[in-house]
RNA sequence: CGCGGGGUAGAGCAGUGGCAGCUCGUCGGGCUCAUAACCCGGAGGUCGCAGGUUCGAAUCCUGCCCCCGCAACCA
C-alpha cells in the first residue's frame, strides 16, 4: 500500500471562501478519494493562515478581536466541508497551539543552521502594498501602483538565506525532483530561480505586526507570513514532536496551490525545507483562476460567484463536476451560472442521469430486476474498459482532472448509443434472453462508469453503485476495473432520479 | 523595451506540422426504454492581421493589431 499525503493551499481567513478556493479543495478532495478508491493509505490536509496586519485591521474595523475575527472565518471555511462534501483529514489553523510550536521549531532549526540572521532593512515602505518597493520603482517619490507618498524606512528584520539554497532548488525542478505540473508553470518558474532567489524577511517588528507568532528568543519581532503560514505542511501532522503522522506522512505527495503562489512554494518553502534538513514534497500542482463571465470576480463588478450559495441552491455535486470537469484543470476558466445549469442539465440530467434510469427501468420490465447472467462474449467490452481505466489513470495522474471525467462521459455517450443500436424494447418482444445479454452489460458498464466517477462525483456514484448492489469499500480495485465482475442475481435497488433537470422556473 | 494569459462556427472551448473538432444553441429526421430525455444527419469557421520556414502551418519563426489580468476584496 502506498501512502499518499496531499494539501491544498491555506487560504487567507480574512474574508468568506473563494469559488476560487473551492475548485482548489475539490481537485485535491479527488485526487485524495481517487488515492484512496485504488488502494493507498491516504493522509489529506486543509486549514486557514489566520495572522497578518490584514485581519488584525479588519477585526479592529469590525469592533471585534482577531482572534474572533479568525473564528469566525475559519467556522466558514470548515464547513465548506459539508458544502463541497470534502473528505480531509485534518484542518489546521495558524492561529493553534499545536501549529504555532511547530512554526517556532521550524524557526529554530533554521536559525540553529545559521540561515536565519538580523540585518536592519531599509528602504521604501507603501501601506497600499503593505510590501516595501526598491527606490528604482518609485516614481516621484510615489509608488507607482498606489500613487501614494513611499515613506522611507529603516528596521530590523530577520532574514532567510534563500540565495544559498537557489542552485540546489534550480537543479530539483529541473530534475523533476521536485515536480512542478504543468510544465508550463515549472518552465515560468524555472527562468525566476535562475535568476537567482534573493534572501527574504522573515520577520517584521512587533509594532509593525503584533497578530503573529513570536520571533523565538526574540519578543520584538514578529515571523512574517513564509515560516508561519507555510510550516503548516508539517505542523500538522505533529512535527513538533516528530509525531507518528509527520514521520509516516512527510513528505507530501502533492501540494495542490493556485498559480498565485507557485514562487512561494517552490522557492522559499523548499528553501526552508532544505536548510532544516527535510525532505521535500514530491510534487506541486498548479491550477489557474476562475472568472466569472470573463472578469475577474470583484464586489465591485458584482460578479462574485459564492461556492456555498451554488452548492445550497443546485447541490454539491453539479457544483463539483462544474469545478473539475468545466473549469480546465490547470488553466484559468469561467463560472457563470448560466454555464453551470446549461452543463448540469446536459451532461448530468440528459446523459448520465437518464441513461441510468433508463438501464434500470428496462433491467425492471425486461428482466424482473435482477442481474442477468453474465454474457459468454465479452471480448469487446473487456478491451474497450480496460482501455478506459488506463486512460482515466494516466489523466489523473497527469493532474488533468477535466480529460478523466471527459474519458468517463465518453463512455456514458456511448452505452447511451449502444442502447440505441440495440434496440432492447423491440429485442424484449422476440428474444428474453438476447434483451438480458443487453442488459447486463449497461448495467456492467454502469458499475465501470459509477466506479471511476467516485473521486469526482462521490455521491451519484456511490448511488449507482449501491443500485447495483456494490459497495465502493468493498469493491478492490483490481474488481472494480475488470469486466465482467458484476454479480449476476441480484435484485437492483431503486436509484431515482441522480440529477433532476434544472427548468427554468427552478433558476 | 515591465510581466503574464488569450484571439479557432452564434456562445463557450479542444486541438504544438498532415483531410478543422467538441459542448450548447439552431435546422431536419429517427426512436419510444428513459429525466420534453436518447440516437442519426445538416447548416454554420478566409483558425486576429501581414509576412516567412515547409511538399504541407491553427500548430514553428518574425512583425503588427486587439482583448484580459498584474490596487483593494481575493486564489
Amino acid at each position: 500500500m502506498e501512502r499518499f499525503y496531499v494539501t491544498t493551499a491555506i487560504p487567507y481567513a480574512n474574508s468568506a471562501p473563494h469559488i476560487g478556493f473551492a475548485m482548489e479543495a475539490v481537485q485535491a478532495d479527488a485526487l485524495a478519494r481517487y488515492h484512496r478508491i485504488i488502494g493507498d493509505d491516504v493522509y489529506f490536509l486543509t486549514g486557514t493562515d489566520e495572522h497578518g496586519m490584514k485581519i488584525a485591521d479588519t477585526a479592529e474595523e469590525r469592533g471585534i478581536s482577531p482572534q474572533e475575527h479568525v473564528d469566525m472565518m475559519a467556522q466558514l471555511n470548515i464547513e465548506l466541508k459539508e458544502y463541497l462534501n470534502l473528505t480531509y483529514d485534518d484542518f489546521i489553523r495558524t492561529t493553534s497551539d499545536r501549529h504555532k510550536a511547530g512554526a517556532k521549531k521550524l524557526w529554530r532549526v533554521l536559525f540553529e543552521n545559521g540561515d536565519i540572521y538580523k540585518d536592519s532593512y531599509e528602504g521604501f515602505y507603501c501601506s497600499g502594498c503593505e510590501s516595501y518597493i526598491t527606490e528604482k520603482e518609485l516614481i516621484d517619490g510615489k509608488c507607482p501602483v498606489h500613487k501614494k507618498e513611499a515613506h522611507r524606512f529603516s528596521e530590523e528584520n530577520y532574514f532567510f538565506r534563500l540565495s544559498k539554497y537557489s542552485k540546489r532548488i534550480e537543479k530539483l525542478i529541473e530534475t523533476d525532483e521536485l515536480k512542478i505540473v504543468p510544465e508550463s508553470r515549472k518552465k515560468e518558474f524555472l527562468n525566476v530561480v535562475k535568476e537567482g532567489l534573493n534572501d527574504v524577511s522573515f520577520s517584521r517588528p512587533k509594532e509593525a505586526l503584533q497578530w503573529g507568532i513570536e520571533v523565538p528568543n526574540d519578543p520584538t519581532q514578529t515571523m512574517y507570513v513564509w515560516c508561519d503560514a507555510l510550516s503548516n505542511y508539517i505542523t500538522a501532522l505533529g512535527y513538533e514532536k516528530n509525531g507518528v503522522s509527520f514521520e509516516k506522512y512527510w513528505p507530501a505527495d502533492v501540494h495542490v496551490i493556485g498559480k498565485d503562489i507557485l514562487r512561494f512554494h517552490a522557492g522559499i518553502w523548499i528553501g526552508m525545507l532544505l536548510s532544516a534538513g527535510l525532505k521535500i514534497p514530491k510534487s506541486i500542482y498548479v491550477h489557474g483562476f476562475i472568472t466569472s463571465g470573463g472578469h475577474k470576480m470583484s464586489k465591485s463588478l458584482e460578479n462574485v460567484v459564492a461556492p456555498v450559495d451554488i452548492s445550497e441552491q443546485y447541490g454539491r455535486e453539479p457544483l463539483r463536476y462544474y469545478l473539475l470537469r468545466e473549469i480546465p484543470t490547470t488553466d484559468d476558466g469561467d463560472f457563470t451560472v448560466e454555464r453551470f445549469i446549461d452543463v448540469y442539465n446536459s451532461e448530468l440530467a440528459n446523459n448520465l442521469g437518464n441513461l441510468v434510469n433508463r438501464v434500470f427501468s428496462m433491467t425492471k420490465r425486461y428482466c424482473d430486476g435482477v442481474i442477468p447472467e453474465k454474457p459468454k462474449d465479452v471480448e469487446h467490452f473487456t478491451q474497450k474498459y480496460a482501455a478506459m481505466w488506463q486512460r482515466y489513470h494516466q489523466a489523473v495522474e497527469a493532474f488533468n482532472l477535466k480529460k478523466a471525467i471527459e474519458e468517463i462521459m465518453a463512455h456514458v455517450d456511448d452505452a447511451n448509443k449502444y442502447i440505441e443500436d440495440e434496440k432492447p424494447w423491440v429485442v424484449a418482444k422476440e428474444d428474453k434472453e438476447k434483451v438480458c445479454v443487453i442488459l447486463y452489460n449497461l448495467l456492467e458498464m454502469l458499475r465501470h462508469i459509477a466506479g471511476a466517477f467516485y473521486p469526482f462525483i462521490p455521491e451519484a456514484s456511490e448511488k449507482i453503485l449501491n443500485g447495483l448492489g456494490v459497495s465502493i469499500e468493498d469493491e478492490n480495485p483490481a474488481q472494480m476495473q475488470l469486466w465482467g465482475e458484476l454479480k449476476s442475481g441480484e435484485t437492483l435497488t431503486n436509484v431515482g432520479k441522480l440529477f433532476p433537470r434544472i427548468e427554468e422556473e427552478d433558476r
